[in-house]
DNA sequence: AAGTATATTTAAGACCTCTTAACTAATTAG
DNA sequence: CTAATTAGTTAAGAGGTCTTAAATATACTT
């Protein structure tokens, strides 16, 4: 009954369905807080990674390592971000979240939650079980592939 | 055995790894195309709105309508976007993607979709089915809210 | 030790966005 | 018909991003 075709338009619908509500919520959260998408997408990479280098966000946003450093200036400057000598490579300089920067992150992140817990407001419990099911399924494989793709970071 | 605290934990985890990934693709899908995030997003509210004025862009980015006329105009010079006047209040003028802004949008909704594609490839058949049922019903939920909240617009 | 490679920064120049303020043109109210 | 409102554009100025090119400092190579 179910094949990949209508796996298929099930992704295709709620893909667009997210990503139009996405780019509106990140645009106007940016906006509001005075920051620009690259500066956004960089607090979420070192939410993720942690810790990292200039070159390294340069090649997460895809540009060259002048535009990174200038940025991640500004980010230092609202002080989003820790930028502090690598001791294992002076050249280096480790960039870190602050609190601030961890803050904001997290505001970001509840702005989504917030969008598709109105969604459940309208589901059964049972309705609501066979979403977290699947989101639970979604997150662990898509965990699990990150993981694999390291390569794709070398590669890229 | 799941409360509304795995419902939430299900979409906070599910949020985050999304707001991530797509905050790094849109951010490298404009810089591929030379277009703006402010831009990608009003090329996504015209595909779904079909037709719009030019303040109404400005609400839906929130910023104002000189910011908006100029990021229009941009985007008409470039060919996504068709300004024509409206017949009924030659004040106003009527927005709408040409060709090649709709091929744009669609190129963008297939980048998320191969990214959520990737997902399905390691999932069972059976696994496949509970995200079906999972996504339609998250689609189908939102559509309605969405239209029942045309209000929100105006309270905004 | 000398030369090369790596990590980052700085500076100049092009372009985008946003705001405020001034302006045009068309519609609606009185 | 005049006055006020509404839709959109234009211009100036501040600030962001990106690129290329040049500069600095540290690490690696031979």
């Amino acid at each position: 009954m179910s094949g990949p075709t209508e796996f298929s338009q099930a992704l295709h619908t709620w893909s667009e369905t997210v990503m139009r509500q996405s780019l509106h919520d990140m645009v106007r959260f940016c906006k509001s807080n005075g920051l620009t998408m690259p500066q956004l997408s960089t607090l979420y990479h070192l939410h993720q990674a942690d810790e990292c280098g200039v070159s390294h966000v340069g090649e997460h946003l895809g540009v060259t390592n002048a535009a990174a450093s200038q940025m991640i200036d500004r980010l230092v400057q609202q002080g989003y971000i820790e930028r502090t000598e690598d001791p294992n490579d002076r050249r280096a300089k480790q960039l870190k979240l602050t609190d601030k920067g961890t803050a904001i992150v997290q505001e970001g992140i509840q702005v989504r939650r917030k969008w598709m817990e109105n969604l459940s407001r309208v589901l059964t419990v049972d309705e609501q079980e066979s979403v977290i099911e699947a989101l639970n399924l979604l997150t662990s494989t898509f965990q699990k592939l990150e993981s694999g793709q390291t390569k794709q970071f070398h590669a890229a």
